[in-house]
DNA sequence: ATAAACTTTCAGAAATAATTGAAAGTTTAA
DNA sequence: TTAAACTTTCAATTATTTCTGAAAGTTTAT
Protein backbone atom coordinates (compact mmCIF):
# COMPACT_ATOMS: atom_id res chain seq x y z
CA UNK A 1 0.00 0.00 0.00
CA UNK A 2 1.11 3.48 -0.67
CA UNK A 3 1.27 6.47 1.74
CA UNK A 4 -1.50 8.37 0.18
CA UNK A 5 -3.78 5.54 0.31
CA UNK A 6 -2.47 4.35 4.16
CA UNK A 7 -3.34 7.98 5.09
CA UNK A 8 -6.79 8.00 3.98
CA UNK A 9 -7.52 4.86 5.53
CA UNK A 10 -5.80 5.90 8.83
CA UNK A 11 -7.96 9.19 8.70
CA UNK A 12 -11.17 7.35 7.97
CA UNK A 13 -10.47 4.75 10.91
CA UNK A 14 -9.57 7.22 13.69
CA UNK A 15 -12.58 9.37 12.19
CA UNK A 16 -15.19 6.30 12.59
CA UNK A 17 -13.54 5.58 15.78
CA UNK A 18 -14.32 9.04 17.12
CA UNK A 19 -17.56 8.69 16.47
CA UNK A 20 -18.00 5.72 18.19
CA UNK A 21 -17.01 7.31 21.07
CA UNK A 22 -19.06 10.67 20.77
CA UNK A 23 -16.59 12.84 19.63
CA UNK A 24 -17.59 14.38 16.41
CA UNK A 25 -15.96 12.68 13.34
CA UNK A 26 -14.21 15.96 11.93
CA UNK A 27 -12.88 16.57 14.99
CA UNK A 28 -11.07 12.86 15.11
CA UNK A 29 -10.03 13.44 11.21
CA UNK A 30 -8.06 16.71 11.83
CA UNK A 31 -6.85 15.45 14.72
CA UNK A 32 -6.02 12.02 12.65
CA UNK A 33 -4.53 13.94 10.18
CA UNK A 34 -2.14 16.24 12.43
CA UNK A 35 -0.40 13.26 14.15
CA UNK A 36 0.64 11.91 11.39
CA UNK A 37 1.72 15.29 9.94
CA UNK A 38 5.69 15.54 10.63
CA UNK A 39 5.29 19.74 10.28
CA UNK A 40 2.70 21.73 11.40
CA UNK A 41 -0.37 22.76 9.79
CA UNK A 42 -2.13 25.45 8.81
CA UNK A 43 -6.40 25.88 8.57
CA UNK A 44 -6.20 25.82 4.87
CA UNK A 45 -4.18 22.53 4.83
CA UNK A 46 -6.86 21.08 7.02
CA UNK A 47 -9.62 22.39 4.63
CA UNK A 48 -7.85 21.18 2.06
CA UNK A 49 -6.55 17.76 3.20
CA UNK A 50 -9.78 17.04 4.42
CA UNK A 51 -12.68 18.60 2.63
CA UNK A 52 -14.24 20.58 4.86
CA UNK A 53 -15.38 24.51 5.27
CA UNK A 54 -13.53 26.92 7.00
CA UNK A 55 -16.16 26.95 9.99
CA UNK A 56 -15.40 23.56 10.40
CA UNK A 57 -11.62 23.45 10.18
CA UNK A 58 -12.38 26.27 12.64
CA UNK A 59 -14.35 24.91 15.01
CA UNK A 60 -12.66 21.87 15.16
CA UNK A 61 -8.93 22.75 16.02
CA UNK A 62 -10.44 24.73 18.70
CA UNK A 63 -12.30 22.04 20.10
CA UNK A 64 -8.78 19.98 20.09
CA UNK A 65 -7.13 23.04 21.52
CA UNK A 66 -9.81 22.72 23.92
CA UNK A 67 -8.33 19.44 24.85
CA UNK A 68 -5.25 20.20 24.63
CA UNK A 69 -4.32 17.28 22.14
CA UNK A 70 -3.16 20.05 19.42
CA UNK A 71 -0.65 22.95 20.13
CA UNK A 72 -0.29 26.50 18.27
CA UNK A 73 3.04 27.10 16.52
CA UNK A 74 3.94 30.02 15.39
CA UNK A 75 6.27 30.83 12.34
CA UNK A 76 8.36 33.39 12.43
CA UNK A 77 7.17 35.95 9.69
CA UNK A 78 4.39 34.38 9.13
CA UNK A 79 0.72 35.56 10.33
CA UNK A 80 -0.93 32.30 9.95
CA UNK A 81 -1.30 30.04 13.13
CA UNK A 82 -0.39 26.23 12.44
CA UNK A 83 -1.13 23.46 14.49
CA UNK A 84 0.93 20.49 15.75
CA UNK A 85 -0.62 17.41 18.05
CA UNK A 86 0.82 15.99 20.67
CA UNK A 87 2.50 13.05 19.50
CA UNK A 88 3.17 10.56 22.80
CA UNK A 89 0.25 8.25 22.72
CA UNK A 90 0.78 7.75 26.45
CA UNK A 91 0.30 11.59 26.90
CA UNK A 92 -2.77 11.40 24.41
CA UNK A 93 -4.29 8.70 26.27
CA UNK A 94 -4.00 10.72 29.46
CA UNK A 95 -5.54 13.80 28.07
CA UNK A 96 -8.78 11.66 27.01
CA UNK A 97 -9.06 9.88 29.92
CA UNK A 98 -8.95 13.09 31.75
CA UNK A 99 -11.16 15.45 30.16
CA UNK A 100 -13.78 12.16 29.59
CA UNK A 101 -13.57 11.42 33.68
CA UNK A 102 -13.83 15.65 33.91
CA UNK A 103 -16.95 15.62 31.09
CA UNK A 104 -18.77 11.51 31.76
CA UNK A 105 -17.92 10.09 35.10
CA UNK A 106 -17.33 13.05 37.75
CA UNK A 107 -21.31 14.40 36.51
CA UNK A 108 -22.74 11.09 36.80
CA UNK A 109 -21.09 10.12 40.31
CA UNK A 110 -22.31 13.63 41.55
CA UNK A 111 -26.18 12.59 40.14
CA UNK A 112 -25.78 8.91 42.06
CA UNK A 113 -24.63 10.37 44.95
CA UNK A 114 -27.48 12.70 45.16
CA UNK A 115 -30.23 9.91 44.34
CA UNK A 116 -28.87 8.14 47.38
CA UNK A 117 -30.74 10.68 49.56
CA UNK A 118 -34.37 9.39 48.35
CA UNK A 119 -36.76 8.69 50.82
CA UNK A 120 -39.56 6.73 51.55
CA UNK A 121 -41.19 3.48 52.90
CA UNK A 122 -38.15 1.55 53.73
CA UNK A 123 -40.52 -2.12 52.76
CA UNK A 124 -41.15 -0.87 49.61
CA UNK A 125 -39.84 -3.46 46.84
CA UNK A 126 -39.07 -0.58 44.61
CA UNK A 127 -37.11 1.72 47.03
CA UNK A 128 -35.32 -1.12 47.56
CA UNK A 129 -34.31 -2.20 44.21
CA UNK A 130 -33.59 1.21 43.45
CA UNK A 131 -31.46 2.14 46.33
CA UNK A 132 -29.36 -0.84 46.34
CA UNK A 133 -28.66 -0.11 42.05
CA UNK A 134 -27.79 3.37 42.80
CA UNK A 135 -25.21 2.42 45.76
CA UNK A 136 -23.71 -0.38 43.65
CA UNK A 137 -23.34 1.81 40.39
CA UNK A 138 -21.78 4.77 42.87
CA UNK A 139 -19.66 2.30 44.47
CA UNK A 140 -18.59 0.96 41.02
CA UNK A 141 -18.19 4.06 39.16
CA UNK A 142 -16.54 5.49 42.39
CA UNK A 143 -13.50 2.88 41.82
CA UNK A 144 -13.64 3.63 37.99
CA UNK A 145 -12.76 7.31 39.16
CA UNK A 146 -10.14 6.71 41.32
CA UNK A 147 -8.47 4.02 38.88
CA UNK A 148 -8.54 6.89 36.13
CA UNK A 149 -6.59 9.10 38.81
CA UNK A 150 -4.36 6.27 39.25
CA UNK A 151 -3.73 6.23 35.46
CA UNK A 152 -3.38 10.22 35.35
CA UNK A 153 -0.66 9.89 37.42
CA UNK A 154 1.46 6.55 36.33
CA UNK A 155 3.78 5.97 34.04
CA UNK A 156 3.07 4.52 30.76
CA UNK A 157 5.45 1.26 31.49
CA UNK A 158 4.69 0.69 35.27
CA UNK A 159 0.87 0.90 34.54
CA UNK A 160 0.82 -1.47 31.63
CA UNK A 161 3.29 -3.41 33.15
CA UNK A 162 1.25 -3.47 36.44
CA UNK A 163 -2.15 -4.59 34.61
CA UNK A 164 -0.32 -7.18 31.83
CA UNK A 165 1.17 -8.78 34.57
CA UNK A 166 -1.98 -9.38 36.27
CA UNK A 167 -2.97 -12.29 33.23
CA UNK A 168 0.33 -13.58 33.56
CA UNK B 1 -36.61 13.50 47.02
CA UNK B 2 -38.97 11.18 46.40
CA UNK B 3 -38.44 7.75 44.37
CA UNK B 4 -40.46 8.54 41.38
CA UNK B 5 -38.72 11.92 40.71
CA UNK B 6 -35.29 10.24 41.37
CA UNK B 7 -36.22 7.64 38.94
CA UNK B 8 -36.71 9.66 36.54
CA UNK B 9 -33.65 11.66 37.20
CA UNK B 10 -31.87 8.21 36.73
CA UNK B 11 -33.25 7.29 33.75
CA UNK B 12 -32.43 10.34 32.39
CA UNK B 13 -28.91 10.65 33.92
CA UNK B 14 -28.43 6.99 32.09
CA UNK B 15 -29.29 8.15 28.85
CA UNK B 16 -27.03 10.77 28.97
CA UNK B 17 -24.08 9.04 29.69
CA UNK B 18 -25.38 6.33 26.48
CA UNK B 19 -25.43 9.24 24.19
CA UNK B 20 -22.09 10.50 25.35
CA UNK B 21 -20.82 7.07 24.20
CA UNK B 22 -22.19 6.39 21.05
CA UNK B 23 -25.54 4.21 22.68
CA UNK B 24 -28.60 4.92 21.68
CA UNK B 25 -30.52 7.25 24.20
CA UNK B 26 -33.40 5.28 24.65
CA UNK B 27 -31.73 2.08 24.83
CA UNK B 28 -29.69 2.80 27.94
CA UNK B 29 -32.95 4.64 29.26
CA UNK B 30 -34.93 1.19 28.96
CA UNK B 31 -31.66 -0.04 30.47
CA UNK B 32 -31.96 2.13 33.37
CA UNK B 33 -35.15 1.28 33.63
CA UNK B 34 -34.81 -2.26 33.84
CA UNK B 35 -31.77 -1.77 36.17
CA UNK B 36 -34.19 -0.25 38.76
CA UNK B 37 -37.14 -2.33 38.48
CA UNK B 38 -37.29 -4.97 41.20
CA UNK B 39 -39.46 -7.29 38.55
CA UNK B 40 -39.57 -8.33 34.72
CA UNK B 41 -41.03 -5.70 32.39
CA UNK B 42 -43.35 -5.60 29.16
CA UNK B 43 -42.92 -4.30 25.84
CA UNK B 44 -46.38 -2.34 27.17
CA UNK B 45 -44.65 -1.11 30.81
CA UNK B 46 -41.44 0.11 28.79
CA UNK B 47 -43.43 2.30 25.85
CA UNK B 48 -45.60 3.68 29.09
CA UNK B 49 -43.06 4.65 31.21
CA UNK B 50 -40.82 5.78 28.63
CA UNK B 51 -43.24 7.25 26.48
CA UNK B 52 -41.63 5.61 23.39
CA UNK B 53 -43.86 3.93 20.65
CA UNK B 54 -43.71 -0.04 20.24
CA UNK B 55 -41.30 -0.24 17.39
CA UNK B 56 -38.79 1.68 19.48
CA UNK B 57 -39.13 -0.08 22.32
CA UNK B 58 -38.90 -3.75 20.55
CA UNK B 59 -36.06 -2.65 18.58
CA UNK B 60 -33.89 -1.48 22.17
CA UNK B 61 -35.01 -4.33 23.61
CA UNK B 62 -33.57 -6.20 20.64
CA UNK B 63 -30.60 -4.56 20.97
CA UNK B 64 -29.97 -5.05 24.97
CA UNK B 65 -30.48 -8.97 24.27
CA UNK B 66 -28.14 -9.05 21.49
CA UNK B 67 -25.73 -6.89 23.97
CA UNK B 68 -26.73 -9.67 26.56
CA UNK B 69 -27.30 -7.07 29.12
CA UNK B 70 -31.40 -8.51 29.76
CA UNK B 71 -32.62 -11.59 28.99
CA UNK B 72 -36.60 -12.47 28.59
CA UNK B 73 -38.25 -13.84 30.89
CA UNK B 74 -41.39 -15.80 30.78
CA UNK B 75 -44.27 -15.71 33.32
CA UNK B 76 -46.08 -18.91 33.29
CA UNK B 77 -49.56 -18.61 31.88
CA UNK B 78 -48.85 -14.94 30.09
CA UNK B 79 -48.15 -14.86 26.32
CA UNK B 80 -46.48 -11.83 26.94
CA UNK B 81 -42.54 -11.67 26.89
CA UNK B 82 -40.92 -9.46 30.21
CA UNK B 83 -37.72 -8.67 30.55
CA UNK B 84 -35.07 -8.34 33.24
CA UNK B 85 -31.57 -6.67 33.80
CA UNK B 86 -28.40 -8.44 34.70
CA UNK B 87 -28.26 -6.62 37.99
CA UNK B 88 -24.63 -7.47 38.96
CA UNK B 89 -22.71 -4.57 38.21
CA UNK B 90 -19.26 -5.95 37.72
CA UNK B 91 -21.39 -8.35 35.19
CA UNK B 92 -22.79 -5.47 33.35
CA UNK B 93 -18.88 -3.64 33.00
CA UNK B 94 -17.36 -6.71 31.75
CA UNK B 95 -20.57 -7.26 28.58
CA UNK B 96 -20.08 -3.71 28.02
CA UNK B 97 -16.25 -3.98 27.77
CA UNK B 98 -16.32 -6.96 25.74
CA UNK B 99 -19.01 -5.31 23.08
CA UNK B 100 -16.96 -2.91 23.01
CA UNK B 101 -13.60 -4.59 22.50
CA UNK B 102 -15.28 -6.31 19.78
CA UNK B 103 -16.92 -3.51 17.96
CA UNK B 104 -13.93 -0.40 18.46
CA UNK B 105 -10.62 -2.02 19.38
CA UNK B 106 -10.65 -5.48 17.26
CA UNK B 107 -11.36 -3.54 14.19
CA UNK B 108 -9.20 -0.67 14.54
CA UNK B 109 -5.96 -2.81 15.87
CA UNK B 110 -6.52 -4.95 12.49
CA UNK B 111 -6.53 -1.46 10.58
CA UNK B 112 -3.04 -0.13 12.17
CA UNK B 113 -1.76 -3.65 12.13
CA UNK B 114 -2.31 -3.37 7.99
CA UNK B 115 -1.06 -0.26 7.81
CA UNK B 116 2.49 -1.14 9.09
CA UNK B 117 2.88 -2.70 5.77
CA UNK B 118 3.02 1.13 3.80
CA UNK B 119 5.33 0.92 1.11
CA UNK B 120 7.67 3.77 0.03
CA UNK B 121 11.48 5.95 0.27
CA UNK B 122 12.00 5.14 3.87
CA UNK B 123 13.86 8.67 3.57
CA UNK B 124 10.77 10.03 2.95
CA UNK B 125 10.11 12.65 6.19
CA UNK B 126 6.00 12.28 5.86
CA UNK B 127 6.36 8.04 5.43
CA UNK B 128 8.67 8.19 8.30
CA UNK B 129 6.71 10.16 10.76
CA UNK B 130 3.20 7.85 9.49
CA UNK B 131 4.92 4.46 10.55
CA UNK B 132 6.43 6.07 13.86
CA UNK B 133 2.72 7.27 14.54
CA UNK B 134 0.90 4.31 13.43
CA UNK B 135 3.45 1.92 15.24
CA UNK B 136 3.12 3.33 18.25
CA UNK B 137 -0.66 3.99 18.18
CA UNK B 138 -0.51 -0.03 17.26
CA UNK B 139 1.31 -0.81 20.25
CA UNK B 140 -0.57 1.27 22.72
CA UNK B 141 -4.21 -0.47 21.13
CA UNK B 142 -2.37 -3.84 22.00
CA UNK B 143 -2.05 -3.20 25.29
CA UNK B 144 -5.51 -2.06 26.11
CA UNK B 145 -6.79 -4.79 24.14
CA UNK B 146 -4.31 -7.13 26.52
CA UNK B 147 -5.79 -4.69 29.48
CA UNK B 148 -9.11 -5.50 28.64
CA UNK B 149 -8.93 -9.37 28.11
CA UNK B 150 -7.22 -8.89 31.26
CA UNK B 151 -10.60 -7.45 32.98
CA UNK B 152 -12.69 -9.58 31.62
CA UNK B 153 -11.13 -12.83 33.36
CA UNK B 154 -10.50 -10.83 36.39
CA UNK B 155 -12.56 -10.88 39.59
CA UNK B 156 -13.60 -7.51 40.44
CA UNK B 157 -12.11 -7.54 44.10
CA UNK B 158 -8.44 -8.23 43.11
CA UNK B 159 -8.99 -5.90 39.49
CA UNK B 160 -9.91 -2.99 41.59
CA UNK B 161 -7.89 -4.15 44.62
CA UNK B 162 -4.61 -4.42 42.48
CA UNK B 163 -5.37 -1.29 40.66
CA UNK B 164 -6.28 0.86 43.73
CA UNK B 165 -2.95 -0.45 45.87
CA UNK B 166 -1.01 0.95 42.89
CA UNK B 167 -2.32 4.62 43.66
CA UNK B 168 -0.84 4.31 47.83
C1' DA C 1 -5.49 55.34 9.66
C1' DT C 2 -6.25 51.70 6.60
C1' DA C 3 -5.98 47.75 4.05
C1' DA C 4 -4.54 43.19 3.73
C1' DA C 5 -4.23 38.84 6.11
C1' DC C 6 -6.12 36.13 8.91
C1' DT C 7 -9.73 34.09 12.47
C1' DT C 8 -14.27 33.62 14.34
C1' DT C 9 -19.18 33.48 14.29
C1' DC C 10 -23.63 31.90 13.22
C1' DA C 11 -28.06 31.39 10.55
C1' DG C 12 -29.52 28.38 7.35
C1' DA C 13 -28.69 23.98 4.73
C1' DA C 14 -27.43 19.30 4.62
C1' DA C 15 -26.52 14.99 6.54
C1' DT C 16 -27.35 11.59 9.91
C1' DA C 17 -29.79 9.20 13.41
C1' DA C 18 -33.81 8.02 15.92
C1' DT C 19 -38.75 7.39 16.17
C1' DT C 20 -43.40 6.42 14.92
C1' DG C 21 -47.27 3.59 13.91
C1' DA C 22 -49.67 0.80 11.05
C1' DA C 23 -49.28 -3.37 8.53
C1' DA C 24 -47.32 -7.82 8.20
C1' DG C 25 -45.72 -11.73 10.57
C1' DT C 26 -45.86 -15.23 14.22
C1' DT C 27 -47.50 -18.05 17.90
C1' DT C 28 -50.93 -20.10 20.77
C1' DA C 29 -55.38 -21.74 22.42
C1' DA C 30 -59.51 -23.66 21.51
C1' DT D 1 -58.71 -23.51 11.20
C1' DT D 2 -59.26 -19.37 12.90
C1' DA D 3 -58.95 -15.55 15.68
C1' DA D 4 -56.86 -13.31 19.37
C1' DA D 5 -52.54 -12.02 21.43
C1' DC D 6 -48.47 -10.75 20.74
C1' DT D 7 -43.90 -9.39 18.13
C1' DT D 8 -41.41 -7.56 14.26
C1' DT D 9 -40.63 -4.74 10.31
C1' DC D 10 -40.03 -0.69 7.72
C1' DA D 11 -41.31 3.52 4.95
C1' DA D 12 -42.21 7.93 6.22
C1' DT D 13 -41.58 11.48 9.57
C1' DT D 14 -39.23 14.00 13.11
C1' DA D 15 -35.32 15.24 15.83
C1' DT D 16 -30.55 15.99 16.33
C1' DT D 17 -26.11 16.91 14.88
C1' DT D 18 -22.90 18.66 11.83
C1' DC D 19 -21.38 21.61 8.16
C1' DT D 20 -21.17 25.54 5.10
C1' DG D 21 -19.85 29.99 3.64
C1' DA D 22 -20.34 34.64 3.79
C1' DA D 23 -20.12 38.38 6.91
C1' DA D 24 -18.21 40.28 10.94
C1' DG D 25 -14.33 40.61 13.84
C1' DT D 26 -9.39 40.96 14.83
C1' DT D 27 -4.57 41.71 14.20
C1' DT D 28 -0.55 43.44 11.97
C1' DA D 29 2.32 46.06 8.77
C1' DT D 30 3.00 50.19 6.68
Amino acid sequence: MNLTEAKKQFIQTWGTLGSEWGINRTMAQVHALLLISPNALCTEDIMEQLNVSRGNANMNLRELMNWTLINKELVPGDRKEYFVAEKDIWEIARIIARERKRREIEPVLKVLNGLKEVEGDPKDKELKAFTETVNNLSNFVGKMDKSVDMMLKADENWFFGTILKMIK
